[in-house]
DNA sequence: CTATAATATGACCTGCAGGTCATATGACCT
DNA sequence: AGGTCATATGACCTGCAGGTCATATTATAG
């Protein structure tokens, strides 16, 4: 956790350290940040820093903190369009809204994912009781699913929870190679096209690749 | 690609000088491996290193080499017990057998993947040209199952080898994570637990994960 | 045995990393 | 005003990175 004398600073300044905090780990991950790029880029001394941060693991932590804090003040004003929506649904409203939320802080969740999905598996238990949060909710949801049969019996929630898991995390990853790449991001997430592939994703989730009687019918 | 006098180098030699490597990119990654922690774990002199190598992105795209002609020689003595498998049947019988390869040389592809699946993404054309092969034989594979009529037609070829190519990095990442901690790797691999587990991954990619009339049953 | 080419070596270079600390600045109290 | 305490600063430290190069060793050929 940063230390006091950061939380005492004014916030323009704490958002200016943030902000190329952000930068830093959006660009080079974690272990390959430079905490005197980061000084550099935010006009404080080096000395300053330390007086901040325990060291660039710290920010990085209460990057996480700004994020989670936004993303709970973002979701705090949205609700599911329907009371009854089944756990696909839901999920894939979840999804979506999520990175309608990406595309309003796009370095921040990038610095975010870059780190959690690269170095996560790598790193000490702080990075991993992190994700453990995102996990458990998960759990939750599809225990109460399965209640309703909306789940597969023969699959079993641990491994749902994982195949789930599987999918925000290829969304993100494509989201986050794809969509940077674009000159208008908010366009191209919000094109046609890209729609269409995220429904068919989950749509390949739901009903799996094999060939069956359903057909694929697009879908909000 | 290394030069001249490396290849020069007596068996003996280079094998030891790979096996550092390997053992180096395993546990730091590409980005974060040390030319002089190489150098001194294969016990040559820095200098060598160089007339050896370009860099150590030099070394790593050796080692993918290496990979690849074992792998190779791997799948040159496997036969598909069935010549009529249909395209699930055969991408299962692949990757579990390539999993089987992974048993047999557990660092290197444990390297290959921490780099490729890790920091591929932020690194030049060598890295993404090297997964594209993988890509493009999938492919193939899937545009034949398609008209073959096995795989969903709502589902176009490039989303269907996404959907495909997720997969077999979260089974190998899960290979990986899981597979490494455990004190006997082979035993844990065949254990009739991780090969269901397996199955059921395989199972939700081709039935999904919603509740349907069929239900799961284990098959080799 | 000698001349020449190939290989091996480790001291040495520069650059940047993370981190420290004595000193300077300034805000606030009495 | 003087005194005190929180904050700010950048020169400086050590360590290790990637990379070079003059020199030593060894193999090969005539």
């Amino acid at each position: 956790m940063p230390k006091q004398t950061f939380l005492n600073l004014p916030e323009e300044k704490r958002e200016t350290i943030m902000n190329a905090a952000v930068e830093e780990f959006a660009e080079y991950g974690l272990e390959n940040a430079s905490t005197n790029r980061i000084v550099k880029n935010s006009g404080i001394a080096k000395g300053s820093f330390y007086q901040y941060f325990e060291d660039k693991q710290d920010v990085f932590m209460h990057l996480l903190d700004m994020v989670e804090q936004k993303e709970l003040e973002f979701f705090k004003n949205q609700h599911p369009p329907n009371q009854n929506m089944d756990v696909f649904h839901y999920y894939r409203w979840m999804v979506k809204k999520g990175m309608e939320f990406g595309l309003a802080h796009p370095r921040m969740i990038q610095a975010a994912w870059r780190v959690l999905l690269g170095e996560g598996f790598y790193y000490g238990s702080n990075l991993a009781d992190y994700r453990k949060k995102t996990t458990q909710a998960l759990t939750m949801m599809i225990q109460q699913a399965m209640e309703r049969g909306e789940v597969d019996s023969s699959v079993d929630v641990e491994l749902a929870v994982m195949v789930m898991e599987t999918w925000s995390n290829a969304i993100t990853q494509y989201f986050l190679t794809e969509g940077m790449k674009q000159k208008d991001v908010v366009k191209w997430m919000r094109s046609k096209k890209t729609q269409e592939t995220i429904d068919k994703l989950f749509y390949v989730m739901e009903y799996g690749l094999r060939k069956t009687e359903s057909e694929f019918t697009a879908s909000s």
